[in-house]
DNA sequence: CTGAAAGCGCTAACAG
DNA sequence: CTGTTAGCGCTTTCAG
């Protein structure tokens, strides 16, 4: 007890921590007492609750989390890996995420990957390390194998907004497919037939689907997608004032214009101010995302909406679902609609050509 | 030996993890050899590393951060609380920490505040439960009594962004009064003498900052600062497209606005382009933060440059610094320029009123 | 150059 | 209803 006494003067000099033995010792009761009810797991006299609550409060116990865990094999922390948390769309992604998870009592590491898959092979050992109950991941490439080895060691992963081939991990995806669709359908129905498509680089699961969506409602109108209306950019704004250059000049007869995301898209509306066309009295625009600027931009942007909050949810909550119960079968996908939101940068085909 | 190695087998059973103790059974050393050769923090013999790292690799060996965070105290991962991480500033901010933060092997908790003092609390509380190197804070208002009271146990703490009163924390924030006072330079130059101003709803002393700035550069000119001509409003894009409509009615003669914010400038040069009037031609529009919207908004915006990544590489500097040397005097307080970004939205005065 | 052993602060049997 | 005890997996003396 003595000995004990002194190592506890030791502590409190070095780090000013108090801990469940401290609080056992000026209440009066032994240390699994204290633990008890802090964590309401067992009967506790009231009489005993008040005198260690009340002890707690003055010294200003906090737990340390680190000691329990470590017990207990549970961290309430899960681990985020997007590959930029300043782009818009990962950012609310990752913010509703974070209010889900506080709710839930959970923390999140976010980390970048920079779409770089050695930084995000990086980040997963260390999450693993740190022993997070689980990840949500926006995949950098389509690589998954690393993925499944981790889901493999026992951690639950799930994967957000991108579907990689061939694996057996839970995922949860906006119905890329359909929002290609709507958009065409819209177009159609406003009576454009010439249609330009600001597309990726290079094909990715999420934008092919919006492309085949897309080339699917035109053929089903009878209207033959003109492969040379495609132009391939980049996904910033510049790459969408390009993007629309291009297209108009290959092809001065388009009268609208649909984009794989509304930063290019809204970059597409400058493009074609600048070639003196007037959006959307000349030619019309359809982005997909619905970032916040879509609907401030001048004129504001029709486009198909990300469902972004309805996709935190559910990662989420599958996510959680993992964690709770271990036992891993078939994974599950899950597939959120999205909806086209109609505003200014639309109109009748008046057709210009 | 016996029992130890049964014990071993249960773990195995349940959670599929090796720890140290089983790649010294299998590499035949000591479980402190092993440790060494992990941490690099004594001499051991190249033939024992060797054998140690393979059986670490056979094994898929990766250390329970867990368990030697408590033991050492230091986690190597830092909180970063902020009002709200979809706000493009603070996601920009956060970005640039957490990369920054990576490159020096920390990981980083972000948490939303949401802009309410108690959720700010309840994050501080379990920040310091998991037990934190250190914490980022965009504080959610002016209080800042937990905040010292969160220093004083021994956690670091760095204020971004904010300046609160009668406190001895860290700070890092831009030169809003130097923002302010640019900008106003700026129009003066370009001939305006009336000029509007959008305000937040109630001072806050970043943008206090910025309207003593802006005012004290008029007074230099011998230019009244008419006191009617501020409208408060919130500080989103609507915001400011009613205010700048208010501020036109109030004062037809402006031919200027300066915003405290890009976000409400851009609302401002909706209001104004609703209201007839085209930017720059007949007003001219400033704002500040340089959101990356500024640049692409049509027409794009004048602005004061907010330093972010400026600011993120200070703070994280600092708050290493204070977790390697916790000796702490007096708090540091960085202030960072922030430079004027001329664009379209502006132009000489050509005396509409 | 290497090993034994004592904890970090907490939880969870087990034993009253 | 309450206490004792044995670890979680690692680091760090101390003792060769």
């Amino acid at each position: 007890m003595k000995m004990d006494d002194w190592k506890f003067r030791q502590v409190r000099r070095v780090i000013k921590i108090v801990n469940i033995k401290d609080i056992a010792r000026k209440a009066q009761v032994s240390v699994a007492t204290v633990s008890h009810v802090i964590n309401r797991t067992r009967f506790v006299s009231d009489e005993l609750i008040k005198r260690v609550e009340q002890t707690m409060i003055d010294l200003d116990y906090q737990p340390n989390l680190l000691a329990g865990s470590l017990r207990t094999k549970k961290t309430s922390t899960i681990g985020l890996i997007i590959p930029d948390s300043s782009n818009m769309i990962f950012a609310e992604v990752s913010k509703n995420i974070e209010n889900i998870l506080f709710s839930r009592n959970y923390n999140v590491i976010v980390c970048n990957s920079s779409y770089d898959i050695n930084r995000e092979l990086e980040h997963l050992k260390t999450l693993r390390s740190k022993m997070v109950d689980g990840v949500l991941i926006v995949p950098a490439t389509l690589e998954g194998e690393h993925l499944e080895k981790f889901k493999n060691i026992g951690i639950p992963i799930v994967i957000l907004d991108r579907t990689l081939p061939d694996i057996n991990i839970d995922t949860v995806v906006a119905d890329n497919y359909k929002g290609g669709y709507d958009a065409a359908k819209y177009l159609e129905n406003l009576g454009h037939t010439n249609i330009g498509y600001i597309d990726r680089i290079y094909d990715l699961p999420h934008s092919l689907g919006r492309k085949n969506g897309f080339i699917r409602a035109l053929e089903e109108k009878g209207i033959l997608f003109n492969k040379d209306n495609i132009v391939r950019g980049g996904f910033t704004f510049n790459d969408g004032v390009e993007a629309s250059k291009k297209i108009l000049k290959k092809n001065p007869g388009i009268t609208a214009i649909f984009s794989f995301n509304d930063i290019s898209a809204l970059g597409a509306i400058r493009g074609l101010t600048e070639l003196g066309l007037r959006v959307p009295k000349d030619i019309s625009v359809v982005g997909y995302d619905d970032i916040p600027l879509s609907s401030i931009y001048i004129p504001s942007l029709t486009t198909v909406c990300y469902p972004v909050s309805e996709m935190a949810k559910e990662a989420s909550k599958l996510l959680l679902k993992r964690i709770s119960k271990p036992i891993f079968k078939k994974a599950d996908r899950i597939i959120i609609p999205n909806e086209l939101i109609i505003r200014e940068s639309t109109s009748r085909c008046k057709n210009r050509a």
